[in-house]
DNA sequence: CTGCTTTTGATTATCATTTTCAATTTATCG
DNA sequence: CGATAAATTGAAAATGATAATCAAAAGCAG
């Protein structure tokens, strides 16, 4: 499944005349093997403990390019920093973000989904995206 | 109503000993007779109108105390500023997005809002807010 | 290899918001 | 009414995340 996605990319990169680099190898090698929602400097971080010259432009350069490539999702919560998820085909989730602890749980929901399809069909909109947050407390910091 | 939401507020301000201030005033006054969502710089421009010394810090300082008194909620769309709207007692709504002309609608589901509920119990989760954007093209703009 | 183009990374710029802090203003009390 | 203590203000500087610059380095087709 890793290499399927490093293939994935590699076909992109391929189709935009993308040059191949070190340094992006690097940054889908250490996109990849890390959990949802990393904040750039997190993978920053983990960047330059294998390529240690590697430079935070080029991170935020790469990012968005997995991200044009359908690899990955940004996901703004609200503390300001951009994070960035993995995308599977065909699959979309929202999150309860606990604001004791940071932790963030996925869900997803067909009825809420749809339910967003007929409001905006009733003002004559048409949805691109949406984000759906619930803030609060996780079970954890309940207690 | 307008009347109300001032007394709303001087009563907060007592009971935390704030001072009244010109600025405060004034700041009030341009923000109720505002419409929904506006940027902070455009409530300092309209601020400024009518007293010019008033300073963009004051402007800030103030929003934030509107928002703690109840008069005001923060929203943060994707245009990396952040709006205020005024605040009705026990009325809340979500929001579909123009990513053409940037206008809002407003809408209200009371059935999204029970799945929500039912998603965070499921999770053991309690929630203090939430935020539902739907981001795309309103009628005018799909033409 | 050569020459051309892309990529990189250090540095600088942006831009919204926050902090600082000295000067002003407000409320309180004698 | 002053005097005093505390809150408020506004100009300016600081912050912090991200974007833009640009010269040097690297990738690639011929
Ligand atoms: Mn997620
Ligand atoms: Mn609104
Ligand atoms: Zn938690
Ligand atoms: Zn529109």
């Amino acid at each position: 499944m890793i290499q399927d996605k490093k293939n994935a990319f590699n076909k992109f990169a391929a189709g935009k005349g993308l040059r191949s680099t070190r340094q992006r190898d690097c940054i889908l090698n250490v996109f990849l093997s890390t959990h949802q929602h990393v904040s750039v400097e997190e993978l920053y971080l983990k960047v330059k403990a294998c390529c240690p010259g590697v430079g935070q432009a080029t991170v935020y350069r790469t990012l968005k390019l997995f991200v044009e490539a359908g690899l990955a999702r940004e996901v703004l919560l609200h503390d300001g920093q951009t994070r960035y998820e993995h995308v599977q085909a065909g699959e979309h989730h929202d999150h309860l973000v606990c604001t004791g602890c940071n932790a963030i749980i996925e869900f997803e929901n067909e009825t809420i989904e749809k339910l967003q399809d007929q409001i905006a069909e009733r003002h004559g909109f048409m949805i691109r995206s949406h984000k759906l947050e619930i803030y609060g407390l996780c079970a954890d910091c309940r207690s």
